[in-house]
DNA sequence: TTGCGAAAGTGGTCTTACCAGTAACCATCC
DNA sequence: GGATGGTTACTGGTAAGACCACTTTCGCAA
């Protein structure tokens, strides 16, 4: 590398010669596009492998550090899964794609406590009413599983709070409500890191027990109305948790220091 | 100028010296996460200014390369606003932190445009009878100033369908939602990219006028339930337009080629 | 046959260099 | 003296090349 081109140099002859015209328009900008092009189109399909950087940087005409730019964007956003040594393929799932913005808006936003916790009943509720009318037997059986398991754990353990969550993902996906479904789960996220510990796990655990029985019979049963009033009320007790946990830590109002 | 440093070089006794343990745990990771703390202790106010790449790459002691992964990575985000020759700086608002998410989101789900517009329901059904609640004068202002742009407007026009953008977005900010306000606001992206020109102007002028109408009146009065209702109506309008196209397009079932 | 180690391939990072917009500064000209 | 225009010193944008670190695989030896 030191010496290696000593006198050719050729500092010119690359504009003139290779695109004398193009304003050469911000090229990461372009290879996004060309990717999520090649996802709308098919050409990518969920899990299977992109080429090398390497070899994808030469196909798509630009250096490796500017296609990293924009692979390392999608990757964080969730659309990539990236492995060091094994290579990068497009996420089989779209599991967490909305998850980190989800955290830079909540950082940037600082939206309450309470306010999430709006959203979450206003989605939860929903959820609950269209899984009772759109339920399969596979669904009941996720469902039952995770209230089996949310039972049989030590109470405010974490097993406990995993079939938790278990329990309402699993109402989410019988509600067959793909955009809600994912919005929950980020919203999940969010409220876990905006409150920490604190009241996650419900303060009277047999009431919290009977609750989400009876969000499940509901949903058995095919009573939309039901599971919606079950599911309110379950909402209500996390409200009123959070209340609770926001008036102690903000005595007189929530912003400003008295 | 150009010759400053003829002989120096310096190229071994980097890794030797420098950082004889510690296993080099992805760097970029590592920054994502300095940035976010710094946004989150207030050391980083919205608006303001980052130092320029070569002297944050110094400070958080990576490279620039690297550093840029990152920063481009919360510049599609919306977290960043990046201007070519003027400089990095914190975006003022979090208007669009979530779009670019949800736009891969959609790529990868491919959710029906009837999936996007129950949620759509959902949302905004909600939001009008919050504004109800919360409105101030202001808001009202705003809504009204909207209502009256649409009137004026010439029916189908850009200018129209501008209009009733804000008109919506005005309710939003009305009803004191911050995070279901960003989701609607995402919607709105994904539902005009998704079904593109179809029928995202309502089919009846007159009637699209009244519903609007009657959704503000609900909102002044602070009558939620009037309000909830009468934007009910009105999404249950858009949905059936949906559903006509939607019905076009895929005359017998959703999936599958018949 | 089994186990291990080298090699190849892949992402991860750094350095250096230069291109391309912006904005401020200053000399010039009216 | 003030408006005008060019120069200059920033800033981000891109490229090339070289290594490092992790995985996988395959051949060789026990």
């Amino acid at each position: 590398m030191p010496s290696a081109k000593p006198a050719t140099k050729k500092p010119a002859a690359r504009r003139t010669s290779d695109r004398p015209r193009r304003k050469r328009k911000v090229v990461g900008a372009g290879v996004l596009d060309q990717l999520k092009a090649m996802i709308a189109s098919g050409a990518l399909l969920p899990g299977e492998k992109l080429p090398a950087e390497r070899e994808l940087a030469r196909q798509l005409g630009v250096s490796r550090p500017s296609l990293r730019e924009t692979l390392r964007t999608l990757a964080v956003m969730g659309a990539l899964d990236v492995r060091h040594g094994s290579g990068t393929q497009l996420a089989p799932s779209s599991a967490n794609v909305l998850s980190s913005s989800f955290e830079i808006l909540l950082l940037l936003d600082q939206p309450t406590a309470l306010d999430l916790y709006e959203t979450r009943e206003l989605i939860e509720v929903h959820l609950a009413g269209r899984a009772a009318e759109r339920r399969q037997a596979e669904d009941l059986r996720t469902i039952t599983q995770a209230l089996v398991d949310m039972e049989a754990a030590k109470p405010k353990s974490r097993a406990a709070m995993e079939a938790n969550l278990r329990f309402h993902a699993a109402i989410a996906a019988a509600a067959r409500c793909v955009v809600l479904a994912r919005i929950m789960a980020c919203l999940y996220d969010a409220i876990r890191a905006s409150i920490h510990s604190a009241s996650l796990g419900a303060d009277d655990l047999d009431a919290s027990m009977d609750i989400h029985r009876r969000v499940y019979e509901a949903i058995r049963l095919g009573d939309a109305e039901a599971a919606r009033q079950a599911m309110k009320t379950h909402m209500a007790m996390g409200v009123a948790d959070v209340r609770r946990a926001y008036s102690r830590s903000h005595p007189t109002k929530p912003k400003g220091r008295s």
